[in-house]
DNA sequence: CCCCTGACTTCTGACAACCCAAGTCAGGGT
DNA sequence: ACCCTGACTTGGGTTGTCAGAAGTCAGGGG
């Protein structure tokens, strides 16, 4: 069986089209340049997505972190500063009267776009489970439907699996990397 | 400073706002309840994720899926195993003419589903970087635009970050599971 | 029977993530 | 100066993930 596309059919599920030189995926693999596993260095461990997930929901303190992930003092303050090194966070002193400064951390407008990350893996892991009575749900503050995470182009067009495609962001540019090594 | 409701202002940046019982986030701290953390048991590992990316460009066979992963064999057919047992992935045996029958792996729905999931982490993953040149884009197949995820409520309405809200899922359900914990 | 080949299993070792506990540091107040 | 308190650091231990290497298993063909 060659690499061809694969058609879907009844039985064969969808998945990307490969488009121009990346229709040879084989002839694209380099190690550092997948944006997924660029993402996963930063947001790819449950401390990390705990927090940032109680930051969502509002938390900005750090005792409100720890007791509401659970997470362990030292593991919740070294991912805090991973987070507010990579971006996603930043820290800000503040101080009542009487009381030491303290910070607390907020999110950043690259944090905020973690969003619909957030929101997809909710969804997805509600498809996993069989209890749909524990745990929260997120929803439109407004009508109060459930969220869920989907694709649409910037072009504005929503844009199921089939219909998507994976090509090289820059093809002249890949070629010639290919050629340097 | 009391754990009241952040406002957005244009130095606090937008949060979820909780909804219901679920205002007193410190009420509801229950091990094993967060669908995020069940997803992540699940795909929150690099090799998972890098599978599902590789599935999702097309490929079925467990060569084309090490040797574009870069995983190794052992590591390439444990996460295998594992996602198939989670009912990401299936497996199908297939046989070309004088070769031994072989395996295909292919998305369930379910997989499926985390389409979304990996369009968000490399949107957010190529705002990690300064450089635009690597790698591969996601766009609409017939339109060529850029892929993004979004979120939206089922009642078909988009939703941005400062629109959405939290709440227990099933507040008498829950209320039940604290006083029998 | 043997051979080939693809997928899987096993083993070793390195590293990261995370928990717990104890201790240190630093911002304020008195 | 001391004290309190919140956040961080350090150390020890466990577990999980993954790479690399070697070996085994299993499906076919001759």
């Amino acid at each position: 069986m060659s690499d061809a596309q694969p058609e879907p059919t009844l039985d064969r599920p969808a998945v990307l089209e490969r488009k121009g030189a990346f229709a040879d995926r084989d002839a694209w693999i380099a190690s550092g340049w997948c944006r997924l596993e660029s993402a996963l260095e930063v947001v790819g461990t449950r401390s990390a997505m705990v927090l940032v997930r109680e930051v969502f929901y509002g938390a900005t303190r750090f005792d409100e972190l720890v007791r509401r992930t659970g997470l362990s003092e030292a593991v919740a303050s070294g991912r805090l500063k991973d987070l507010v090194g990579h971006g996603l966070l930043e820290r800000r002193p503040y101080r009542e009267p009487g009381a030491r400064t303290r910070d607390e951390y907020v999110l950043t407008d690259l944090g905020s776009r973690l969003f619909p990350v957030v929101v997809g893996l909710m969804a997805w892991g509600e498809d996993l489970r069989d209890d749909h009575h524990s745990g929260v749900q997120l929803v439109h503050r407004d009508c109060g439907a459930a969220l869920e995470a989907t694709v649409r182009c910037t072009a504005g067009h929503d844009v199921p699996l089939d219909e998507g495609a994976v090509r090289l962001k820059d093809e002249d540019w890949a070629r010639g990397a290919v050629r340097r090594a």
